[in-house]
DNA sequence: CTTAAAAAGCAACACGAGTTGCGATTGGAG
DNA sequence: CTCCAATCGCAACTCGTGTTGCTTTTTAAG
């Protein structure tokens, strides 16, 4: 993946009008996204969109992986509940509006595209491995035992959030959030994820 | 949607022929699940398919819909969390194999589909609206005080086999299922879902 | 057995996604 | 400034999904 030498060069040009245009159509509804209608729209014409991206799916990867490469600070407040809580709002806001959409534009295209999938799963399993940190720190302070599993806890905290993206769609909001972060924090103090 | 009058009437035939052939072409990865496939296997035009269930999604929605008709039980041992592991082995049975890619399909067409979106809603609605007695009857037992959200303990006992499903795709095995249900059931405990 | 309505088959068509070949533009090296 | 390679635009084409008009078959009532 060449990034272009000069900022202001044509292909970085087209790069940007691609990806802005494919992002201001996603938050009008994402039914509506199709690579022809993102080329339009960026003033280009779509063969370049295939050329570059190949997919519908690259260009919403492009645009994942700009949030990837954002720096989401993990809380460490010295407590596990309020850790688990802040980190659960964190997770609210990075799963509501655009990001929201694009993750669910992704999320439903990845069993019918293997790129989908692996960005997809690529792109969380990365966060996950962050948020682990919370646990992690828990356990230096000797909140929860050595051996913890804390892959499992934030799977637990990460789960109801994708139940209402992908499945029902009630909105999430700040008490869900709260609530799964609190179902975690008990779980993870009466055991659940001790070592066997 | 009038059933047909005779149970061997040809309606009837290509009904039944297209609903097994669909489940067949389910069991080999849903990526293949195309109506014109569906019709061919079945034996039948596709026009029949498109004029009967104008969609894929309505064929699916056919299967789904066999399976809401089955009675899943309600585990009532007397004891929350027994019944909780209980229900989250059973859903785990029901989230796995043909059923689990059934409702991969429909969940992953559901924001391009309307009807899709209702039917995956609707189904999962009533099987969580079901699930909520295991609550209830911990509430009637005195296990657990009045007024507590049955509704929201089931949505985060039943999360984390979605994601599972939907995103991460790694196994759903009973190990899984024992730990979402224990979580839950500390959660429970720990008064997490008590009216506030 | 006759008959009219309903549903299925068949073939042609419309439509949009994605592909390909070729000429035109652009960007950087010499 | 010149030139080569990379990339883009353009237009034509393929291919599969879904639609439509019409004919044939089936079904159930009389």
């Amino acid at each position: 993946m060449p990034v272009s030498q000069r900022p202001g060069g044509r292909s970085t040009r087209v790069r940007a009008a691609v990806l802005t245009a494919a992002r201001g159509l996603l938050a009008d509804g994402y039914a509506e996204l199709t690579v022809e209608r993102i080329a339009q729209a960026a003033g280009v014409n779509k063969t370049s969109v295939y050329r570059r991206w190949t997919d519908l799916e690259g260009v919403l990867g492009d645009l994942l992986s700009e949030y990837a490469s954002e720096v989401v600070p993990i809380p460490d407040t010295g407590d596990l509940g309020t850790d688990l809580e802040e980190l659960a709002l964190l997770v609210r806001v990075g799963m509501t509006g655009e990001p929201g959409e694009l993750i669910t534009a992704l999320a439903t295209s990845a069993p019918r595209n293997r790129r989908a999938a692996q960005i997809v799963r690529g792109f969380f399993a990365e966060r996950f491995r962050l948020a682990e940190a919370v646990v992690d720190h828990a356990i230096a302070r000797g909140e929860l035992p050595q051996g913890t599993d804390a892959g499992a806890a934030i799977e637990i905290i990460g789960a109801p959030f994708f139940l209402r993206l992908l499945v029902v769609n009630e909105p999430i909001d700040e008490e869900f959030a709260r609530r799964a972060a609190a179902a975690t924090t008990a779980a993870l103090h009466a055991g659940v994820f001790d070592p066997k």
